[in-house]
DNA sequence: TCCTTTTCTCGTCATTATGACGATAATCCA
DNA sequence: TGGATTATCGTCATAATGACGAGAAAAGGA
């Protein structure tokens, strides 16, 4: 019996909050197909290597991205016959979630890499798509999961946290409300003790990553019901 | 520039209810590896086709159900180096929600059909973790969407419906609150004017599902907390 | 020093959603 | 006709949320 043979490849939706807006890491390709147009970073999967280890190898690889913190998750396949002019190319999407960092360093198959607010952008191959889903996933996600933690820094205050859903929901959220909710909710944040220092007004405290993986009850955004 | 071969499979979690209970849909396997042990339906990818027609086609071809309702969905994909004999197989495997339907018909590749109530099964490949995956999906999708219903008939009761949420969930649900909540949740379930007849008990009005794709507010299950 | 600005933190109150459960309605069956 | 069964509606206490007032704790300027 004989069958279709198919490369297999990882695509990354990495994500952050860079002054107050949601931004995905972009790079530009450095071979064919699409050289020279804005791609989501990836890369083939290698003979013995399980799925999840290629997508944290590509994100060290090509973005020098390997910080603590941070969240990494399969997002899903997409497997269309035509969307790689190669062959047949089943890539598996991973969504990483992660603090703002230092411009990343381009890497071996990417030209440039850089961070772009999230949006409709001319992406190679079906990545736009891939974003989109990516997005929309982790606007989802922050309703149900303590997840937005990982878009912060270990130690982070409240307002922090409150500014990662504003960028991610593309909506504002009163303040006094979300901080009732994120310390009332048992497993969401917990206290280190430190407070910040020489911003400007009051000082906040300072809190870390709760250990609950859902957040009960979930932190839903309002919805445009019709 | 080389890269290595795969092969691609589809393997689905299609899951019933059934006298109150989850099953899922098992086939015996009718050639090796595995051969003779119980499996999840699935088979291969050919050469120019999409994933999502690969899940349908594997659906209709290997269980003969392909009726109204219903829902099919990507649950994720599996591709550890060693989870095939036969070599390098990644499987995206697909979630299906069916109405409880006469017993499937065996096709080419399988030997037998049955279903099987959810739990610890000692399936072929890594199919007990796939199934894991697929019911915890089918179990949080219940919470926030119209979803339930692709377990009903077209036109089913309330009851019927809360009988879905707690077969899947595996609790007992207050008959009088949870009408309230089918009722009054917008685009949940809509009227169709029809009673059903000659049963025991008072006649029960029948309803269709809604239109919304998210339940507004969501119905959560109770939390186990810690 | 004192006032203003800024942001954090804690309260209050009305509204909504939920869990527990009583009561009535509409059918079948003996 | 009366009992069993299930559907549907209503009531009430509690929990969660949205809107918003007000004090606390810092920086900076007059």
């Amino acid at each position: 019996m004989s069958y279709p043979v198919f490369a297999v490849t990882v695509d990354l939706v990495v994500l952050t909050v860079r002054q107050g807006e949601l931004h995905v890491l972009l790079v530009r390709r450095g071979c064919e197909p699409f050289l020279g147009e804005w791609a989501l970073p990836g890369g083939f999967v290698l003979a013995k290597e399980d799925l999840a280890t290629a997508a944290r190898r590509e994100l060290a690889e090509e973005t020098g991205l390997d910080g603590p913190g941070g969240h990494l998750e399969q997002l899903g396949s997409y497997g269309e016959p035509d969307r790689d002019p190669r062959g047949r190319v089943v890539t598996v999407a991973y969504l990483a979630l992660l603090p703002d960092l230092p411009v990343p360093t381009a890497g071996t198959d990417a030209a440039e890499a850089q961070w772009r607010p999230v949006g409709k952008l001319g992406l190679a191959f079906d990545h736009d798509r891939i974003l989109a889903d990516g997005v929309e996933r982790a606007r989802s996600k922050l309703e149900y999961t303590p997840l937005a933690a990982a878009f912060c820094p270990p130690e982070f205050t409240i307002a922090a946290l409150r500014q990662v859903y504003e960028a991610v929901w593309g909506e504002s959220i009163d303040p006094r409300n979300f901080h009732r909710k994120a310390t009332s909710t048992p497993g969401f944040v917990s206290l280190t003790g430190t407070s910040t220092e020489g911003g400007t007004g009051r000082p906040a405290r300072l809190y870390r990553r709760g250990e609950a993986a859902l957040l009960n009850p979930p932190l839903l955004r309002r919805r445009l019901d019709g």
